[in-house]
DNA sequence: TTCTTTAGTTAGTGCATACTAACTGCAAGC
DNA sequence: GCTTGCAGTTAGTATGCACTAACTAAAGAA
């Protein structure tokens, strides 16, 4: 047996790791899953095979139904998640605490490797995925004092646990935005390394300025302004990212 | 088949790493096999158990006889090592370069928990040991920049690759050291740590100022005194720490 | 209502990695 | 020169996690 280890190393801070020992696989899944509910997305077999896709970290795959059947039941077994007569799959508590810590790990993860080690943010959430499984309690303390306690990752998204307060006004994506109306920018997707790439260059970032100019729909065209220029993208595109009243 | 990767990144730098997917499990045996070697130890299957043992980063053990049997078996399948007659277990040129890269990283990364993030001495080893399969080639060289290219990790063992020069004189033990003579301490073992935190109280630290008071072989213990104090040492532990003449 | 499509499961396999138990082969003692 | 012991291998087995192929059930099209 690969799993059965029981650590004791619990963080002495505030209480928020158990940090029981299981696969990188699983823990892949777990985080998945929280990202899928954060995202308010039906947690099917399917749609978990969709988002482990984007999960670079290497490994060996495990993208296909019957893989994520079979972990799954695994899972189950192990009293991580529970799997709904609605083929839903649920994650049950202690799966979700240990799904926290890993989406709490891979932010801060990202937060560290791009505000400490200067890596470009386009790469930062590939790295993360990697890391997140190498952040022992010890050490997540560590980085999150270093860092300052941060309440987000760099690409907007709430740190679990860190006391982030969704800033006032409503959240909508660019696509529902008004034109002409002043805008911050709250977060961005994080996968699409070409997309970052560009999004960095128009600084299209959290917390930065962002006006709808020109909504053309017919066209699916939807033309910003930003702190360093102005540019179109596509409905598609700016359906991802979300944006609330600039104060 | 959860190897056969053929990622191609490819670090943009100096041209050291190939970073071709391997298990952890791989990158484990090759990395202790490197440090065998480093030691001047003969690397047969029985010394790599009891490194491997040292390994406390969790995973499945892999501790027995007839694990590292089959691994080293794998292992040479994939041209990582050579078993030669004498039983004795031969890294490939292949098997040599990634076991290089694992080292180099490793130290980065005692060296990053330490320096950057503050982490206590004695966990670094065990940090390290996580960190070292979840750092890319782009994150190495931020990692590297970000500290400044060191040459060494926090014990005093060189890093492959920094261009790490041996200080001039000769290098020996505190148990062959002579009494009454200034030593500049070159380095100490990482992985006991109760020990560490021992060093860590009295200095006994790479390149920290070090003078055996008093050596009393029958006895078996080794007087010294460092910047902070004096204190006593056994020989056993005395044999593990490396000096040089003070300059 | 029947047919087809789609999502998901079950069945059967393969490989990596671990283990225990039993064997071998050499070195050290007597 | 036998015997004992240790180091290491071989044999046999279990588990995790991956895959393909074949099945099923629900949803939509005809």
């Amino acid at each position: 047996m690969t799993n059965p280890r029981n650590d004791s190393q619990g963080s002495s801070e505030t209480g928020l790791t158990a940090h029981e020992r299981i696969s990188q696989v699983a823990e892949n899944y777990l985080l998945s899953l929280y990202i899928l509910g954060e995202e308010g997305l039906r947690a099917t077999s399917g749609q978990l095979a969709e988002y482990i896709r984007t999960i670079p970290a290497g490994e060996g795959l495990g993208t296909t139904l019957p893989s994520i059947t079979g972990m799954l039941r695994r899972m189950a077994r192990e009293g991580l998640v529970e799997l709904t007569s609605t083929k839903e799959v649920k994650l049950t508590p202690r799966g979700t605490v240990l799904a926290e810590g890993m989406v709490r790990r891979h932010r801060l993860a990202e937060r560290m490797v791009v505000d400490l080690l200067g890596l470009e943010l386009h790469k930062a959430h590939e790295e993360a995925h990697r890391l997140e499984h190498a952040i022992s309690p010890d050490l997540e303390v560590k980085i999150r004092e270093r860092l300052g306690n941060p309440t987000t990752c760099p690409f907007g998204r709430p740190i679990p646990g860190s006391g982030y307060v969704p800033p006032p006004g409503p959240r909508l994506t660019l696509e529902q935005a008004d034109t002409g109306v002043d805008y911050s920018v709250d977060r961005v997707p994080e996968e699409d390394t070409e997309l970052l790439r560009f999004m960095v260059e128009l600084t299209i970032l959290p917390d930065r300025k962002i006006t709808v100019v020109e909504a053309s729909r017919h066209r699916g065209v939807i033309t910003v302004r930003t702190e360093t220029g102005e540019d179109a993208l596509g409905y598609g595109v700016a359906a991802r990212i979300w944006v609330r009243p600039w104060v």
